[in-house]
DNA sequence: CGGGGGTTTGAGTCCGTTCAAAATACGTGG
DNA sequence: CCACGTATTTTGAACGGACTCAAACCCCCG
């Protein structure tokens, strides 16, 4: 039962994952984890693969050690938005694991993914013998329902503010900043992807974005952007002359 | 330090509190209980007052014993939203108890509201002491999650659609259904308020109203509402043919 | 090299906004 | 109880941003 040194298994233990610090699982204890290694999956999603579908019971938590996902919401008429991108170190699933009933929204990997599966009777098991836990994920419920108002006050700006601001919150998931102060990064989204993030459609992201790049805010290539200056940008998110 | 009975005080004991079977409070011990009545206030807020303002530290949890308030949502540039109204029995504050930093909207009565105050330390100890608090408001934050996350996903629907999704809503709180099956109630709140809801401007609000009583749908008149029958309404709501 | 999906561009239309004015309800003081 | 002033509600007309439908373009991959 004991795995070599360097082994894969051994690899992807939750005590070596990076993720580990800043993942909701930060203050469980050294049993626990214990615990959950020995109860935990871990799985490999190619890109496009969904790792759970909306609809689905809830099978217990999904903890992204690479990669990154689309979290999408379908309604009967086929409407589509992207609630949010995961990557490594966040954990999926737990708002229907706390609210009970099916799946809100599919997962699926926008890239190769590896994932820990804990199956809901582990989760059970962690929650009843680590009162903290509760709590630590009823905060990190309490700062999803924040951003999520907060994203509903901004449905009322143009889609060129909108626009701005997800390349801005891009920038911090994705950028690296170069010597000279710019930003660059490569995003793991279609252009329908990007409209569902932003609540339109892909025609109007497109002609917003090649927008922005003729006012010099940003340059575009595919799927590569660079910001060449950040205050620019940020001016556009803020208030719109007539 | 004791109460007569049918004294002011013992009315607004948290034991008698008509709310408490379906509030979140309800797993709580006797014990707790009576701590909850030796450390909450009670308040008068009279129609228009503030409960809480957005920007405000947390002070505690707020628990409406009766009366309906507006959550309200306001940014720099002046563009407001009603997120939700909570009424008789609903617990206001809690995300941003769990989240930390300063509340994320106003509270507003609409009606005169007597309203319950749980200081913040005081629901650090009942916390502390009682692990399924935690459970309770996490199911509580994750069920808001999931109506935040709904309510996103109409927002790509036409104004019509998010108002008839809003009159069948208002009836569920406020309504109270006649012999022949038709429903009727008043509503707390402007038409400046119900477009906040929706995310329109009044002049908006008053056509589609206008336009739905012209088609026989419902009946209005000022803040009084009238459903004729639900189905019409309904089918409103969904698959709109071009 | 030849599909095929994603991307880009174009033109026309419509829903909802904006600005403005009229009508109606409401509170206040005479 | 009525007159008045104010705020809210309602109606009107014009504008504009985003959507729709459609065609052209371009990568990527077989």
């Amino acid at each position: 039962m004991t795995d070599a040194p360097g082994s894969r298994r051994e690899l992807h233990r939750c005590f070596n994952c990076l993720n580990r610090a800043q993942s909701a699982w930060c203050a469980i204890s050294g049993d626990d984890i214990a615990f959950l290694d020995r109860h935990k999956l871990n799985r490999l999603y190619s890109a496009g693969q969904n790792i759970f579908f909306q609809g689905d019971p809830c099978q217990g938590l999904f903890c992204i050690e690479s990669g990154t996902a689309a979290i999408k919401k379908t309604d009967d008429q086929g409407n589509e938005i992207l609630l949010r991108l995961s990557t490594g170190g966040d954990t999926l699933g737990y708002r229907t694991y706390f609210a009970g009933g099916h799946y809100g929204a599919s997962a699926i990997a926008l890239e190769d993914c590896r994932v820990c599966i804990i199956p809901k009777v582990s989760v059970d098991a962690l929650l009843s013998r680590n009162p903290a836990l509760a709590l630590r994920f009823a905060q990190r419920l309490a700062s999803d329902l924040e951003s999520a108002e907060e994203h509903k006050l901004q449905a009322s700006l143009s889609v060129r503010v909108r626009i701005s601001h997800l390349l801005l919150a891009l920038k911090e998931r994705f950028g690296v900043r170069a010597a000279d102060g710019s930003w660059f990064f490569t995003v793991p989204l279609s252009r329908q992807d990007m409209a569902a993030m932003v609540g339109t459609r892909p025609e109007t992201v497109i002609r917003t974005l090649s927008e922005l790049e003729a006012d010099g805010l940003v340059s575009i290539n595919r799927r590569q952007i660079t910001i060449p200056a950040l205050d620019p940008l940020i001016d556009a998110t803020g208030i719109e002359q007539p």
